[in-house]
DNA sequence: CCGAAGTCTACCTGTTTAGTAGGGTAGAAT
DNA sequence: ATTCTACCCTACTAAACAGGTAGACTTCGG
């Protein structure tokens, strides 16, 4: 499952997709209108400005806004950053490989399926991006 | 990711099906023979009996084997017993249901792409069984 | 009846999650 | 100069979860 900071984060970047080039969006607003406690989405929004997906503006008129065309930003990406690896086992995962002990994963019948498991989820969330959370929004 | 916990049953069952129809296994040779912490594996043993997968048999030349036929017992089951939601988000589970405040699912993008990330999820691990975690294991 | 096994309850320690509270600093607009 | 805003820091709590451990109890086979 996705932590609850995960889907907060989602739900931001939701709003800020909705709000592209619409200039900067204040931490409270979007605090307010997707009911995400405000000082937590603080930390939340700091945390992907540092990963150069938002960038931010100080002083009045500031707030923050995606610094990237938000059709080329993969959730896999969002995911892997807020909530960790994708992938049901250390060691079938891509960017937070692990060697399992006592185990040849050649031999393996659960890695085998993990694998499995991993790109299924792969194909839909390395290709799905934040311009297709925002899209179905507008009914 | 799947929990410690998890990732020791299936190992367990692992072990178990490979011995299906030889009679009881001692608690102690499974901990041994896959390495895993002798009283967390008595209680994960416990749990799957409980849920009906395992059954025991106490005294001299007792032990835990499989209650049912391997073949027969989906991962998605064993998945969902001592991990958890399959699902990335609550809204979209379907054994461990919970409604998403402030959210209409009909219109959440996030909603649709983890729909799609649960069923191409479970249509591997609601087909595959124990008996596809050993068959590889015999080279 | 004895001893080998599983059964059961309880406990423990550390980490993570999900916040809350508060305050001080820096930069930008007016 | 003032005010608005993000930035950044500390510190705290409360609950849940992870990953175990201890030890007494119960049963069953021989």
């Amino acid at each position: 499952m996705l932590s609850k900071k995960s889907q907060y984060a989602f739900k931001a970047l939701t709003y800020l997709t909705e709000k592209y080039r619409e200039g900067p969006v204040l931490i409270s607003e979007i605090s307010e209108k997707k009911n995400i406690p405000l000082k937590f989405l603080e930390n939340i929004l700091l945390e992907l400005k540092r990963a150069e997906i938002l960038d931010s503006k100080k002083g009045k008129g500031g707030g923050y806004f995606l610094k990237k065309d938000p059709a080329k930003v993969k959730l896999a990406t969002i995911i892997r950053l807020v909530n960790g690896p994708i992938a049901m086992l250390p060691c079938v995962s891509l960017y937070f490989y692990e060697r399992c002990s006592n185990c040849d994963e050649k031999r393996c019948g659960l890695h085998e399926i993990m694998v499995k498991v991993r790109d299924a989820t792969l194909a839909i969330v390395e290709k799905k991006t934040l311009q297709d959370l925002a899209d179905i929004e507008i009914p």
